[in-house]
DNA sequence: GTCTATAACCGGATAGAC
DNA sequence: GTCTATCCGGTTATAGAC
């Protein structure tokens, strides 16, 4: 009676308790690995009993590649800006910077993407490369029309964006080195910022100084 | 009587066995992780039984220490062009060649430590952790003299660290990846070099195109 | 030092009451 | 849909003969 149609309700729940198990899989996932995280943990994160969280998902496997669709389904919306701009150095900028602020923001989720691709990557292979390389095809395409029309430096496209992905993904996948040279503290919201910027820095410009006065190259071979 | 010290021949065969194992851990952990490659596997991929391999190392956790240890050791190795050259053009040309290189030739190696870093990274904090650090700071610092000498660009070193590590050790983790953008094949011998070029120009030079005949400064801000 | 057999334990999955 | 109790396969580690 509060409700117009009476499954709703349990629908609501379903939805409630699905996102639930998810999102305490990532946690479990990228904190033990894939063998490592037990179901009785994850169902403990998600404050369920085990037997719902395979009453929900079925198998554990099932549940990991669901965790890294969703995963996938991230990558793709940080790159939105590849579609709003058709300005490198824009896109550049946004891209690299959305990418290290979800490091920080949800770091489990790089994590798990990058076991699974480091270990044997059964889930990549069978149902997310086709998605992934299809999606990957066309940022290339579009960093090497600019390379066509000289916006861009003579690279290798592909190569720029594997290290795009290294780069940026680093400050979640290496949280606890980071951590440990940051005299065991996590980043602060001011050190967050300082990688953006060098990280997008040596994109843009290298790590070689510019000689703003001298045009003629001053360092002998 | 066919040797000296009867001795040696045992300390032979043992530190014969000890590298097998070691070596056959390094593989399993890399394409299992800690807890998903067993001592089973790892015996058989040495060649031994599992009780010889438990002779050698009485628990798994300690073998896995041992196989971490080795990797840091390699980690180090890789940065002797630190000691021998203080040109800092040359020390980037030779250490990202050199990291990508191993990236292909020990990709085991680098996987390990990724998921240790990625783990919760136990043996990292109560092993190698001390010895990491110091290591690092030896190298920051002297980044940090040749951008006070005005030999690099005013970046923060400690991410421009973190960038070499992210971009060569890539080749190694995310090899999986590479090799189904590759049409699933390993990177030929030509494709390795283009890729320790693309990444070296990268750190040098950066994307964007230089205007080799302007000797002032052509980008507004 | 090597190897077979086994102990002791743990985790994924399910049965079945509610 | 939820939860308790349980099964079953697999894993680390060891005992003990050779």
């Amino acid at each position: 009676m509060s409700s117009a149609k009476p499954e709703s309700k349990k629908a609501q729940v379903r939805a409630e308790n699905t996102r639930r198990i998810i999102s305490a899989a990532e946690k479990v996932f990228a904190e033990k690995g894939f063998s490592g995280g037990t179901t009785q943990e994850i169902a403990d994160a998600a404050g369920l009993p085990k037997a719902n969280v395979h009453y929900y998902f079925p198998t554990k496997e099932g549940l990991y590649a669901r965790v890294l669709d969703d995963i996938l389904e991230e990558w793709k919306s940080d790159a939105e800006i590849f579609d709003t701009s058709d300005d490198p150095e824009v896109v550049f900028r946004a891209y690299i910077r959305r990418k290290i602020e979800h490091s920080f923001t949800r770091p489990y989720a790089s994590k798990v993407w990058a076991m699974e691709i480091i270990g044997r990557g059964h889930v990549f292979e069978d149902q997310l490369k086709a998605s992934f390389l299809k999606w990957n095809r066309k940022k290339v395409s579009q960093l090497r029309k600019w390379i066509e029309q000289g916006r861009l430096a003579p690279v290798d496209p592909q190569h720029v964006m594997y290290a795009i992905w290294a780069t940026t993904q680093h400050y979640a996948d290496f949280e606890h080195q980071i951590r440990a040279v940051n005299n065991g503290k996590p980043l602060s919201r001011a050190q967050t910022e300082k990688a953006i910027e060098s990280v997008i820095q040596l994109f843009l410009q290298g790590v070689m100084p510019r000689q703003e006065s001298a045009p003629i190259r001053s360092w002998p071979e």
